[in-house]
DNA sequence: ATACTTACCGAACGAACGTTCGCTAAACTC
DNA sequence: GAGTTTAGCGAACGTTCGTTCGGTAAGTAT
């Protein structure tokens, strides 16, 4: 009987790009999966990509994939949970180095592009991808989505308080999710900025739009 | 022999909710599988749905469906080129109203959000399926989407030449597009305000950031 | 040397897919 | 009222899909 049951092996950290080496023969061929996977699913979408490509992709046989996975599904989790969670993981650490509100916020922004853009097909997979696993797959990747989108409304409240802002938290926080996870449609390496200039620039925009409410003309501010 | 051809009949509008009412049966039908497969493809994604679904929605026989499209592909074509088209053709009336700058960036930020919110299905399988067409009517839709831009990239530099301002208009464009594009993904009717407002309180966010170039500490400002 | 586990593979299964064929009946045209 | 077009259907075609079955051959443990 082969391994990688409901929890696919305590899953050791594979793939990544600059992770910690994977360290047995199983980690490192189904890191190696995940990343064909996720370029397919990246460029096909997960509904249009067939395990035959992947089969195809990876030099693996179609029946030998299931040694590492158990179905489609789980290969899409797979890829999503693995780039939910290094991205919050370093989206802690980096923001333990700064106490300023402003900062912290442009240090989330910064993390979240620079992620994105080191591993844009896994991250695009995560974006696009977001409505289609089922049942307890779906419920874990939202319980960890909900957890990201809470640490960056809890940044938003710090400034808000810190600078006497009024604005609604929410909304600030899905137009900010929009400006940054909206790249993956656009991002070409080659005209555009990196992710330091880009995280700049749309700090400057999204930081200046929040705290400069003292606006212009119109504005029959609606209270909160 | 059926009628639509390459072009399904001229298409006269149909469907839309408020549009002229189309004239014959065929435009009636059409109208209502369209709005039956945006509903399913918003659901489902393009791939994930099938003409069995659509099908079983609207009550006509499989083969009866393809009396008025000639493939699936079509199909989505019809509904992203006519979403496409009315947005932008609103968006050219409101805009003629008016002269200033702010307000009119202000105008076509409101027209999205509201045309959007109407018609969430439509415009979510237009943002959604951004990449599934293929040759030609991939080529028509980016052709459309290219003018639609053009229109928003066009407004912002009318602002940063009237205010003498300082900000990349690709980057612009693109923030603001991922801030209102991305409502698809999280707004609520039962919880979120409606468009009207969302487009004033996103519009002080963005053009608040735009114009407040005299920003905070930090901001080794970059230049042009 | 033997037993067990790991790491695969070729072939197939049943279901679902988009599309087409051949047909009917009603609705207009002249 | 004969002829043509429009609107629709049941049944099937050929393909592709995710997954599984039954096997092999190389490690690893004892």
């Amino acid at each position: 009987m082969p391994q990688a049951g409901i929890e696919t092996r305590v899953a050791g950290l594979p793939l990544d790009g600059r992770a910690a080496a994977p360290e047995s023969h199983f980690d490192r061929q189904l890191a190696r999966l995940l990343k064909h996977a996720a370029h397919i699913f990246c460029e096909k979408g997960y509904e249009g990509a067939s395990m035959r490509d992947l089969s195809r992709a990876s030099g693996m046989s179609l029946a030998g994939l299931y040694h590492y996975f158990e179905s489609k599904e789980e290969l899409l989790y797979l890829i999503q949970k693995h780039a939910f969670q290094t991205i919050m993981d370093q989206a802690r650490e980096r923001l333990a180095g700064s106490a300023d509100p402003e900062e912290r916020v442009r240090i989330f922004i910064e993390n979240h592009l620079e992620y994105f853009l080191a591993n844009k097909e896994a991250m695009s997979v995560l974006t696009h991808e977001d409505e289609t696993l089922r049942n307890g797959r779906r419920g874990e990747i939202r319980a960890i989505k909900r957890e990201y989108y809470r640490i960056c409304f809890d940044l938003l409240e710090d400034l808000r308080r810190a600078r006497g802002l009024e604005f609604s938290g929410r909304l600030a926080v899905l137009s900010l999710f929009g400006m940054i996870n909206w790249i993956y449609t656009w991002h070409n390496p080659r005209v555009d900025a990196g992710a330091k200039q880009l995280a700049e620039q749309m700090g400057d925009i999204f930081l200046g739009g929040l705290m400069n409410q003292g606006n212009h003309k119109r504005n029959k501010r609606v209270k909160a």
